[in-house]
DNA sequence: CGGTTTTGACCCGCGC
DNA sequence: GCGCGGGTCAAAACCG
């Protein structure tokens, strides 16, 4: 008899249940699909933002299965692992233990339409800070035993934006509806994710495209956004960024990777 | 010894 | 209502 399960939840805020989105929708170099809370069954707001990353670029940092995630330099306790049906590879997943109580999860497979690309869904409560977005001043994790291998470039980003006024963006195609301060939060991670994941930190979205946007702003349509007060609060150790916005450039020159907003 | 991983069981939403 | 599949729990094993 195993089991006696109580029902007091150790994570107050589980069950979001949520469906993973859509899974890997091609096999771009680098693909970020980032969904708001999932309308349905969300107990509080979970937001949910899901990473394709290429195999590739976590070869060498931690290569024990399938499930293995890529390094984002935050700490992960693996809780459980599934199969998945259709697909040849388990679920692995993920929470956050960099600090107490953070109700971050994640999970990572591997793409069952492109074995090379790791899955990686991000979970939390909308008003959480992001584990991934602290992590200057906040509590080091542990350290990855090996520093992140070298990383190709992946080839190129388009990145499409559009804004008419009513918070509508085309992003890759994708019309999508979402009020900016939702935007900010959703790219806040983005931008975070530069600087704590060494895996995505070579990306031309995060590294030089964002630079490049933030910097120099001027060959394209660079997009601002008002930043709300949780959302500087999330940026506060964000030095290099502008305090009250975050910056996307309109069909930026590189093209292959993606970035998705649901 | 404390934190993490493994793994089978349990829970629950959803579709039929 | 039932079965399926995904998500989570928690004991035990493992590891540094």
């Amino acid at each position: 008899m195993k089991r006696g399960r109580d029902m007091t939840r150790s994570y107050n805020d589980q069950e979001s249940s949520q469906e993973t989105g859509p899974e890997s929708p091609n096999s771009s170099a680098f693909n970020a699909v980032i969904s708001s809370h999932s309308p349905k069954r969300s107990r509080r707001s979970m937001e949910k933002r899901v990473v394709n990353v290429p195999m590739k670029e976590i070869e060498g940092s931690r290569h024990k299965g399938d499930t293995t995630p890529p390094s984002d330099s935050w700490a992960w306790r693996k809780y459980g692992q599934k199969p998945i049906k259709g697909s040849p590879y388990p679920r692995g997943y993920y929470r956050c233990s960099s600090t107490k109580g953070c109700p971050a999860r994640k999970q990572v497979e591997r793409s069952r339409d492109d074995p090379t690309m790791i899955i990686i869904t991000y979970t939390s409560e909308h008003n959480h800070p992001w584990p991934l977005t602290s992590s200057r001043n906040g509590p080091k994790p542990k350290a990855e035993p090996k520093p992140e291998p070298e990383l190709e470039v992946p080839e190129e980003v388009e990145l499409e934006l559009e804004e008419d006024g009513n918070s509508k963006l085309m992003v890759m195609g994708r019309e999508i509806e979402t009020t900016p301060s939702c935007i900010v939060d959703e790219f806040a991670w983005f931008s975070e994710m530069e600087t704590t994941s060494s895996t995505i930190l070579e990306s031309p979205i995060f590294s030089s495209e964002k630079k490049t946007a933030v910097s120099a702003a001027a060959d394209d349509v660079a997009v601002f956004f008002p930043m709300g007060e949780e959302d500087e609060s999330l940026f506060a150790d964000l030095g290099e960024l502008p305090e009250c916005s975050v910056v996307f450039r309109h069909r930026s020159s590189v093209v292959g990777s993606q970035v998705e907003i649901f």
